[in-house]
DNA sequence: CGTGTCTGCCCC
DNA sequence: ATTCTGC
DNA sequence: GCAGAATGGGCAGACACG
């Protein structure tokens, strides 16, 4: 079979990016995949998705927005202005760098390229680092793009930025392997499955390139290879979870980092670290072997992260559990021992760096709230109920100091579940998590096994909405281009300094017709520069500037310090954890409606102030 | 050696 | 993370 | 209901530059 041509590859993304159906997405893919060898095949998943490797490889660019505009100014001889100001209109870094492609005459094509061929020279790009990588980074990408046609540019330089925006990602391309060997219902979901445990679709597909779905029965859970995590759906009232969930258990849920902990002691039977350690060698990482006496232990993120290195506390209490190998789930929390209570994310936040990894471990201590059990002493639990894991988990034997097992209450009524819930917000803690408690672990899947419940919810979360005056705002990207934004900068009012200060950048909540009122409303109001009474910091300069007149309502989880947002910010009074100079800003601000309302209506820094300190207790 | 800018399928 | 949209 | 694509605050790391 002949290689793919870059070009071919191209004209085939073109037919995906303006197909909206589903259906026909993966009709589209499984042919492409039936065309392309098996040496290639892996790797056009990869271009495919916008990556060049599986997530949990960790393959990073460090080439993203702004290096890509110099890219494109270099690579087409273009000033970068020109570029920047293009970019903005189009909202899409593709379309321009196609246009630009096109417009250019200089000494170009060599050739058409294979797909491998651009792939090698990605990974080549992306692997590159140290001093001057920058600059030599930029060159090379441009070279590469001067060699491809202009509908091969458009994909090539979106590659970089991890998205290709043609309306699929894993899922589809599972789907459209089922296709590719014939298959219906039955092998979606099988192919999932092994998906779920090995979340490599190239790998996935070379497998079944090679051996067809029967070689792909010989995929198990590996100790190593992360599983994709279960995740949450939400609702809005108690009421209608218990009606959902029928019988089921109730945790806390704290607001902290996700971890996925494996175990490995080489006690009896083979260890599994053989394909760990020759994988790790294929992709050239150094420094990863893991030299623990005796057990191996690797913690991956909510995105398949190896963050093993940065948890050394957590590894050492790991390989003291006296069982021969385990895949655990659960929250990690910085927490004060004195006090005895947790931290906000931003402290645990600090936990996960690559430097001063033990200073930072004793500064900040942790709990690891475990609260699932997925493998245990060889064998796979993913298919077993939860209420059976959670008895296999609590027999782990967990130190009780930093190992915990997650408080967990079985619940059948709303009654019980309002009670808990108040229980554990009166904690200080983020709400509550929902299980069904004969559920299996759905690795991979957001449904309603598992039902979160926030303190955000009730409308406790806030104690009130915030009237926000919109002081300017930003270009949209991909689907919000055609709005002329994307996104726009809410402030609170300062009496006393007659001004207003920045408390969030809003970009969700709105709908489609609510952003082009948003359109409509702004127009009249914008100015040529920020007016003088604006106090914004300098990394949230807006590309278009508002006279004030617009005051919308905003909703939010809660008021927290911030490095940049200047709301409140001087208010001589004392906030635990926050720098001097700290302004206050929204976590997770979404829009609720416009108002009617004038400028100096607008929320005031007081108001805020006292939001945040009423969260405080 | 600091400081500033950009990046991260980052974490949430 | 939250939210909206097309299928 | 799912899959996908918009977008948020804030942290540490990697480089570039002076």
């Amino acid at each position: 079979m002949r290689l793919m041509k870059f070009s071919s590859f191209a004209r085939c993304l073109r037919e995906l990016e303006s197909t909206a159906s589903r259906k026909e997405m993966v009709g589209i893919l499984a042919e492409l995949l039936k065309r392309s060898s098996e040496e290639e095949v892996g790797k056009i998943c990869y271009l495919c998705l916008g990556r060049l490797a599986p997530v949990y490889r960790s393959v990073e660019f460090n080439v993203a927005e702004k290096t890509m505009l110099k890219v494109l100014s270099f690579s087409f001889g273009v000033r970068e202005d020109e570029v920047r100001s293009r970019y903005k209109k189009l909202g899409d870094l593709g379309s321009v760098a196609e246009l630009l492609r096109g417009e250019y005459r200089g000494a170009g094509r060599g050739g058409d390229l294979e797909v491998a061929e651009v792939y090698n020279e990605l990974l080549r790009i992306a692997r590159d680092s140290g001093a001057g990588s920058q600059e030599r980074k930029v060159h090379s990408l441009a070279a590469l793009l001067r060699k491809l046609s202009p509908l091969g540019v458009r994909y090539c330089a979106r590659i970089p930025l991890g998205q290709l925006r043609l309306g699929f990602s894993d899922v589809t391309l599972i789907e459209a392997l089922a296709v590719m060997v014939g298959g219906g219902k039955e092998e979606v979901k099988f192919i999932r499955q092994k998906f779920n445990i090995r979340p490599d679709v190239g790998e996935i597909v070379r497998v079944i390139k090679l051996h067809g779905l029967e070689g792909l029965k010989e995929v198990g859970v590996e100790i190593g290879t992360p599983i994709l995590p279960a995740l949450a759906e939400r609702m809005p009232t108690m009421e209608k979870i218990v009606e959902k969930l029928g019988e089921f258990a109730v945790e806390p849920k704290m607001d902290g980092i996700r971890l996925q902990i494996h175990l490995n002691k080489a006690v009896n039977g083979q260890p599994l670290v053989d394909s760990l350690e020759s994988q790790r060698e294929l992709f050239n990482e150094q420094g990863s072997k893991k030299e623990s006496p005796g057990a191996l232990v690797c913690i991956f993120s909510r995105r398949l992260d190896d963050v093993t290195d940065m948890f050394p506390d957590v590894v050492a209490a790991v390989q003291k559990l006296p069982v021969d190998s385990a895949i655990m789930d659960g929250e990690a929390i910085a927490y004060n021992p004195d006090t005895e209570e947790f931290l906000p994310f931003q402290e645990t936040m600090k936990r996960k760096r690559k430097y001063n990894v033990a200073q930072k471990a004793a500064e900040l201590p942790l709990k690891v709230f475990l609260f699932d059990l997925l493998f245990l002493n060889g064998k796979s639990l993913l298919e077993t109920a939860f209420g059976e894991r959670r008895r296999l988990l609590e027999k782990l034997v967990l130190d009780g100091n930093l190992l915990m097992a997650a408080r967990h209450t079985k619940v059948n009524s709303a009654r019980k579940l309002k009670k808990l819930f108040d229980l554990y917000i009166s904690e200080g803690l983020e709400g509550v998590m929902c299980k069904r408690l004969d559920s299996p672990y759905q690795a991979g899947a957001r449904n309603f096994n598992w039902v979160k419940y926030k303190r955000s919810a009730e409308g406790v979360g806030l104690p009130d909405t915030v009237d926000g005056l919109v002081m300017g705002y930003y270009a949209g990207r991909g689907q919000r281009a055609k709005f002329g934004v994307g996104a726009f900068l809410a402030g609170v009012f300062n009496p006393q300094k007659d001004r207003f200060e920045t408390i969030a950048k809003v970009g969700t909540g709105l709908t489609d017709d609510q952003w082009r009122e948003f359109s409509r409303r702004v127009g009249p109001l914008e100015v040529k520069a920020k007016p003088a009474e604006y106090c914004v910091a300098k990394e949230l300069e807006c590309d278009a500037w508002l006279r004030p007149g617009l005051v919308v309502e905003i909703d939010a989880d809660e008021v927290t310090c911030s490095p940049v947002h200047t709301a409140a910010r001087g208010l001589n009074i004392v906030r635990t954890g926050a720098e001097n100079g700290a302004g206050l800003s929204l976590r997770f601000p979404r829009l609720v409606r416009f108002r009617d309302k004038l400028p100096e209506e607008a929320t005031t820094v007081e108001e805020i102030m006292e939001m945040y300190r009423m969260q405080q207790t």
